[in-house]
DNA sequence: TAAGATGGACAATCAAGTTGTCTATATAGT
DNA sequence: ACTATATAGACAACTTGATTGTCCATCTTA
């Protein structure tokens, strides 16, 4: 079958179906009053999670060395999306926890990511857009919380 | 409709599917002899293409500044898959030619890209998968030569 | 022929990773 | 209970790949 487009045409429209949608969002969290927020940040937000968590777990999660993401922590203190605090039972530990903002900023990206996903669905038709869907989890693996997204950017 | 997933999973569904494509290409490659090529090297021996290119217009099709776009040229000269020589017909260029070894990488990218894609065809079916790059096209601009990798990770 | 634009080199800076070292504190083994 | 080991975090130096700014040589144009 001749028709076929080319093997390379396929990640990058994947990457830049990833792109629009990114790049859609953060364009409309800066109107929503999170300017600052890079698109890491989300990831590491969703990584710290409601219950917090500490440097070194950080690090584990998203694969990168503790320093590193203390440094990420560092930025998003700074920004006003996190705060430390010592924990009271290893008084070693540092528990980074999110802030008001940093949790209204993650309930914005949830209401905007389905906003994009509807426009998606309303050009692509339902059942297109939750085919590719399916068919994307079926070559990709099950979990999406390992991604170790930092550390291979890095290296791209 | 309850049963949609959530819109952060379609992002990261996009790029986990780009990032397993690239990742396979790099393993294969540095099983073919092409071990150091990082992925972005890809995207700049595209855009410097079969005619050479320089620094500065190098820079300007991948969206970075001149001088970053010399220095990944530094780079892949250093590896082989480059040469540099000063245009005849104007002194202060030096126009940026693939080396044999620098064709033979895209050629053989070309053939696993194929690969792989075959393979998800297999898996897929060759309609949906064809159905996904149609999609993907729809919601994604039409040209993909123009899509600034470098300075957009950069940032991310 | 003088003025301006362009290509490339060099330097300093930045951001986000890395490894290595150090201190303080917890935990486990004898 | 004491010692040894492991862990959390801070600090420093380095790497990579981007940035801006400056500069010189060369080409183009008025």
């Amino acid at each position: 079958m001749s028709s076929d487009s080319p093997g390379f045409e396929l990640p990058l429209r994947l990457l830049m179906g990833f792109r629009a949608i990114i790049d859609e969002l953060h364009a409309e969290l800066a109107r929503q009053g999170h300017p600052d927020l890079r698109p890491m940040h989300g990831f590491v937000m969703q990584a710290v999670g409601q219950s917090g968590t500490t440097a070194v777990e950080l690090g584990r999660t998203l694969g990168v060395s503790k320093q590193a993401a203390g440094k990420t922590i560092e930025t998003l203190e700074r920004l006003g999306y996190v705060e430390r605090s010592v924990d009271p039972y290893d008084t070693r530990r540092k528990i980074v926890r999110l802030t008001p903002r940093g949790i209204d900023s993650l309930i914005r990206s949830a209401r905007i990511f389905d906003d994009i996903r509807n426009r998606w669905a309303a050009r692509l038709g339902k059942d297109r857009l939750r085919a590719m869907e399916s068919d994307l989890r079926q070559v990709t693996p099950p979990d999406f919380f390992r991604l170790d997204i930092p550390g291979w950017f890095g290296t791209l």
